[in-house]
RNA sequence: GGAGGGAUGGCCGAGUGGACGAAGGCGGCGGUCUUGAAAACCGCUGUAGGGCAACCUACCGGGGGUUCGAAUCCCUCUCCCUCCGCCA
């Protein structure tokens, strides 16, 4: 959610940001929203006025007729109020509808491009490796190791479902635990356990509702929704508090599973476990001052791209532009990851600052000191990385001749000492 | 799932429909005293909106209602606690 104060002092650059991202939103409605709002409220609270100090004057008077004739004098105020209240309850009703369909803006730094095709690559980091052999995507890697099923992942559940199992699962397990402790003991994050499945409310604080409905699932007998990334509870963890700065930043690092209905790439990816219905994520997210959320942003991306590094995987940094930002975000790189065999880069991490943009959705703030008044804080999100498409390039970056696939120097420890994934395992 | 009890300011806790934004206590901040600290005493100590000035308005779990007037009465929802049932 934007700043109202925005809006109302310069709704035409607003606008020209907002064009600047490919889309658009209902500004000119919510200036006309929050003019009327104001002049309904400050004939309201004249009204009220009015009535508290007649009903305080009644209170003070003997029973009797004046004291009748006084209240029945209030009757026209009191429709009058039922009236203003009415229409400010639908008034604000809109507003706010309104507002949470307003994007956040970009950062002045953000390049403007249409669309991905214009995102630019800061940096690459690692050499492909040479292969004397034809390297064999995954979906191909995976079964004839007997690690991947994807036949069986249709027969439980569908389309976009596969079955990892023994070396495979235990893979994705090491990297889960071997992720979260780099990040927790390298790089100060607090590890969270959160729920996977949250209110509504959730989805509204952290960006989700009402643009991307239709890519979440959802129990509709309780009202709970399946998180699509951990940033959906890191988010509002800390919802209507107001923290003391000097707790700030705050670093937290979470896996869950993750639940995407995918509605709208329908035919795009379908091929291994690139894009699932299913899968886990280790995210970071960090709550800071605005003055250091751009340094935080920085920072995140050292971290996911240190987990590339320890892999010994190249990978690369792209900045997205304007056209490419997304709904929450004021400021976006993605990680991007090579994968020899499906002979593309995949992106395994997605780093935002979305600045206030959160924080007023989900109404956390901080108090510099006793007494001050409160500020929003920004919130800022990365993942640490996605596991599907790690596991992608950890499968085709190690893939051996003889089809056998080396376990990373750096997993080791979290696989039994394990060196090599074989077919016969 | 069943029965009962509860939700008040940072925390604890009082509150008879009318001067309650809310007693009292604790904590916090400032001051007096003190070489310093403690104690004692005094004062201050929520959030938001609107005019943006000394003012006004709203908020006692959420929503709705009764009333001239609601923290206080009624309805409803949510959450918490206790007991029973069930269960990893």
């Amino acid at each position: 959610m934007l700043d109202i104060q925005l809006i109302r002092q310069d709704p035409e650059a607003v606008k020209e940001a907002i064009a600047s991202l490919g889309t658009e939103a209902p500004i000119d409605e919510i200036v006309s929203l929050d003019l009327g709002r104001r002049e309904i409220l400050q004939e309201l609270e004249s009204l009220r006025q009015e009535r508290n100090e007649t009903s305080e004057r009644i209170g003070r008077m003997e029973a009797g007729e004046e004291r009748q004739t006084l209240i029945d004098s209030t009757s026209g105020l009191n429709e009058r109020i039922k009236q203003l209240e009415a229409d400010l309850r639908e008034n604000e009703e809109a507003l706010k509808r309104a507002m949470y369909e307003v994007p956040n803006l970009p950062d002045p730094s953000v390049p403007v491009g249409a669309d991905e095709s214009e995102n630019v690559v800061l940096r690459e980091e690692g050499k492909p490796r040479e292969f004397g052999f034809e390297p064999l995507p995954h979906w191909d890697l995976g079964p004839r190791l007997g690690i991947l099923d994807f036949e069986r992942g249709v027969k439980l559940s569908g389309s976009r479902f596969y079955v990892l199992k023994g070396a495979g699962a235990k893979l994705q397990r090491a990297l889960i635990q071997w992720m979260l402790d780099l990040h927790v003991a390298e790089h100060g994050y607090t590890e969270i356990y959160p729920p996977a499945i949250v209110k509504e409310q959730c989805m509204w604080g952290a960006g989700q509702l009402p643009k991307f409905a239709d890519n979440i699932y959802r129990d509709a007998e309780d009202d709970l929704w399946l998180i699509g990334t951990a940033e959906i509870p890191l988010t509002n963890l800390h919802r209507d508090e107001i923290l003391d700065a000097e707790d700030l930043p705050l670093s937290y690092v979470a896996h869950t599973p993750c639940f995407r209905r995918e509605k709208f790439s329908g035919g795009r990816d379908v091929r291994g476990i690139k894009r699932g219905h299913q899968f886990d994520k280790v995210e970071m997210y960090k709550l800071t001052t605005p003055e250091d959320s751009y340094g935080a942003l920085e920072q995140i991306v050292e971290h996911a791209s240190a987990v590339c590094r320890a892999l010994e995987i190249p990978y690369r940094v792209v900045q997205m532009v304007t056209g490419d930002l997304g709904f929450t975000a004021a400021k976006k790189y993605d990680l991007e990851i090579w994968a020899p065999g499906s002979d593309e880069w995949l992106e395994v991490s997605s780093v935002s600052n979305t600045e206030a943009f959160q924080a007023r959705r989900t109404d956390i703030r901080f108090r510099r000191e006793k007494g001050a008044k409160p500020e929003y804080v920004h919130t800022l999100n990365g993942s640490g990385l996605a596991l599907p498409r790690t596991m992608i390039a950890v499968l085709e970056n190690y893939q051996q001749e003889d089809g056998s696939v080396k376990v990373p120097e750096v997993l080791r420890p979290w696989m039994g000492g394990l060196e090599r994934v074989s077919a016969a395992m």
